[in-house]
RNA sequence: GCCGAGGUAGCCUAGCUGGUUGGGGCGCCUGACUCAUAAUCAGGAGGUCGGGGGUUCGAAUCCCCCCCUCGGCACCA
């Protein structure tokens, strides 16, 4: 038995070619195990806590809960529409869930993992709460970029901790925050190191996964804290605290699993509870989670008695139209309003994104390659194939509404039939989807090849038994195609095995090679051709979106017009400050006399900067875009009376101040020649 | 700068415990065929195997240096 679980999406947002980059596979995953004969359970389900999740209920002026119905039964639908079939698709918010959390906790805290702490935290006066995470807005303490509570989202992208964050704001009024002390729960991470070093060593899993993880173990591991001031979520025991979204989680892998051996009669703990355990789990998730499920997800199971995870797959990011996939930038593929709208078969899509390229890499979707390989492989080889065959078998052998064929099987073709099943097994065993799929294309090529080379057009008429041969041996390859394939093709599948007369989806390798006589019904079309025209379209309406959002990034579209398709509102209101507050930044023209390069260190640049009455050491990040010869001499405007800091053991007081073009700095200069120490106003 | 993953024809890739002329798919060109969704089949063009050194009788494959891409860490006060 394997319990397979994909990545919960998080239920405050669309589909997009993002998910399904890692729900595909798992999908076709699993649905190859089971080819196999082996048994596989598939769970997934709403991720439905957060504050993300609260924070945007709250702009649209929804319960939690009403929000998350919303984007679940999105989920629910369009995974179902697109074939991804989960033995149980659950939700973090269902009661049985929060259970099973509160039971995992209490273990935590029985053996002693999990203790408390005062830590200072931003609390608004005039909301009278805490504020945690992206409730609060603030300067972030290693870069200064406005940042969110829980993460430097703006600027060095750097994880928060809760109190770390300063110049706190709640983000709901506005107003100021004070800290507060309050007693948060933390978890014992740093008790795992061991084990987890150990453990790492044991998984099995995709390189890129198992590489990250070990990289973030072997540095330095800090205890977590696991708890929020939050009325949505999981509740921590004996306090008025919820349990940090990050917790409950992946514990919904085990929530839903018990529910879907429920379903199935099956005992959830022989998966799941570490003495028990007798079947195997693997996750699938998205390269970005890997910190979660390979460092503090075993590290929870392992400290709370239940067993631990056998595989973590990751998959390779994904890149739209050869750009790094954003949402507000437009290069993104909605699922729902994209594909779908468009009508084209589900199984196209699915083909690509399994076989682009190796799990494990950047996959990059682009219309034009997606209606080529759709169009030249897929159906010119694949589907032309299936139809060809069965096509003349009908057409030639028919009698009423079937024709009837006798088995007399090339012997050479089962042989490559043999191999085609070996290859996708230990493609399937490596998690090597596009090798898996490249094996069946490579059958029908072998097909069509055969087909083509044994002229059965021709023999029909002078060599009729020869003539049954080649068909018969064609109708085998087809049929082992239509059961190699559906893993990957599940509605096409599906319904062009009608036309053998079998049911598809209890279908085992063994019936590849089985050798039965043939009843064929008159076969369809099994995929439609994509238009030249429908990929231009689409590709428009992409380059469209594209347009727009960089118009949004501009800022010449009006305040609050909807970010198109994203359903994202501009809602970074206006920020005014008053005179009184400018007057607190002393902005001075500097003269830089020396400059040099901080040795190991990328992009920074130690400056002597002349402001009028001293000589000052500055730090500035721009020793990528320019040299010490670049800048020594020129006129800079400086921040004079910025917090010091240290950066690479060297001290920086103050702050030079740059364009920000695309992430670069440009330097600014003055009009003309001033003194240095010159005001700025 | 450190750590990981990569850099093979326009695109996706195999080969990487060194050994006959670096395979395959898509695209491109030519021909054949007509059962088939202008599908298929045969043939062809196209590669300094990121760059430079070295080891070797022989390197895409091993060693050294460098460059580039992606991700992480450190770092843009």
């Amino acid at each position: 038995m394997k319990l397979i679980t994909c990545g919960l999406p998080y239920a405050n947002g669309k589909a997009h070619i993002g998910h399904l980059r890692t729900y595909v596979p798992a999908d076709v995953y699993v649905r190859y195990l089971r080819l196999f004969g082996e048994d596989a359970i598939f769970v997934c389900g709403s991720d439905c806590h957060g504050t993300p999740i609260v924070v945007n209920a709250e702009k649209e002026g929804l319960k939690p809960k009403e929000l998350v119905d919303i984007y679940h039964e999105h989920f629910q639908r369009v995974f179902s529409e697109i074939d991804i079939e989960f033995d149980y698709f659950g939700r973090t918010d269902a009661e049985y869930h929060h259970e099973r959390t509160q039971d995992i906790v209490k273990k935590l805290l029985e053996n002693g993992y999990i203790y408390p702490k005062e830590i200072e935290l931003a609390y608004c006066p005039s909301c009278e709460r805490f504020l945690p995470d992206r409730y609060v807005e603030g300067v972030c303490p290693y870069c200064s970029a406005i940042a969110r509570g829980d993460e430097c989202d703006q600027g060095c992208g750097r994880h928060l901790e809760p109190g770390e964050i300063l110049d706190p704001r709640c983000k709901i009024c506005g107003a100021k925050a004070v800290y507060k002390k309050q007693k948060h729960y933390f978890f014992r991470l740093t008790e795992f190191r061991d084990f987890l070093l150990e453990y790492l060593d044991n998984l099995k899993g995709t390189e890129n996964a198992l590489n990250y993880a070990r990289q973030w173990v072997s540095k330095e591991l800090k205890d977590w804290c696991i708890t929020r001031n939050l009325e949505w979520g999981v509740r921590f025991p004996g306090e008025d605290l919820v349990v940090y979204v990050w917790v409950d989680a992946p514990i919904g892998y085990i929530s839903f699993t018990e529910r879907a051996c429920e379903k199935r009669g099956l005992d959830w703990e022989r998966i799941w509870r570490a003495e028990k355990k007798e079947s195997e789990i693997v996750h699938f998730i998205g390269l970005d989670i890997v910190y979660h499920h390979c460092i503090f997800w075993p590290a929870m199971l392992k400290g709370s008695n239940y067993s631990l995870p056998d595989g973590v797959v990751a998959s390779g990011m994904v890149k739209v139209e050869g750009k790094t996939f954003s949402k507000t930038r437009g290069y993104v593929v909605w699922l729902e309003d994209d594909y779908l709208a468009s009508g084209l078969n589900t199984d196209f899509l699915r083909y690509y994104l399994v076989n682009y390229t190796s799990h494990q890499k950047d996959l990059n979707f682009s219309w034009e390659v997606f209606g080529e390989k759709v169009n030249n492989e897929l159906i010119a080889n694949l589907g032309n194939f299936l139809y060809r065959v069965t096509y003349f078998a009908w057409k030639n052998f028919k009698d009423g509404g079937e024709a009837k064929i006798r088995a007399n099987i090339d012997e050479d073709a089962l042989r490559v039939i043999e191999e085609t099943v070996k290859k996708i097994r230990d493609a399937i065993e490596n998690w090597e989807f596009k090798i898996a799929s490249d094996a069946f294309m490579e059958l029908s090529s072998f097909g069509n090849n055969y087909f083509q080379s044994h002229k059965p057009w021709e023999l029909i008429k002078s060599d009729i038994e020869a003539a049954i041969q080649v068909v018969s041996t064609c109708l085998h390859i087809a049929k082992a195609l239509v059961i190699l394939s559906f893993p990957v093709l599940p509605k096409t599948m599906r319904r062009f095995s009608r036309i053998f007369g079998f049911e598809i989806e209890n279908s085992k390798v063994e019936d590849v090679l089985s050798i039965n006589d043939f009843v064929i019904k008159k076969p369809e079309i099994p995929f439609q051709k994509i238009e030249e025209e429908k990929i231009a379209e689409l590709e428009e309406m992409m380059l469209e979106r594209i347009r727009r959002a960089s118009k949004m990034e501009e800022g010449i579209l009006n305040e609050g017009e909807e970010d198109i398709k994203t359903g994202d509102k501009m809602s970074e209101k206006e920020d005014l400050i008053s005179f009184e507050e400018f007057k607190r930044f002393d902005l001075r023209i500097g003269k830089v006399l020396r400059a040099e390069k901080i040795e190991k260190s990328k992009k920074l640049m130690r400056l002597e900067i002349d402001i009028g009455d001293e000589v000052r050491q500055v730090v500035a990040g721009i020793a990528e875009d320019y040299t010490p010869e670049d800048v020594v001499g020129r006129l800079l405007p400086v921040l004079v009376n910025m917090k010091p800091a240290k950066l690479m053991g060297v001290e920086s007081k103050g702050m030079i101040l740059a364009a920000d073009v695309g992430g670069k700095p440009v330097l600014l200069s003055p009009d003309r020649d001033v003194e240095p120490g010159s005001k700025i106003r």
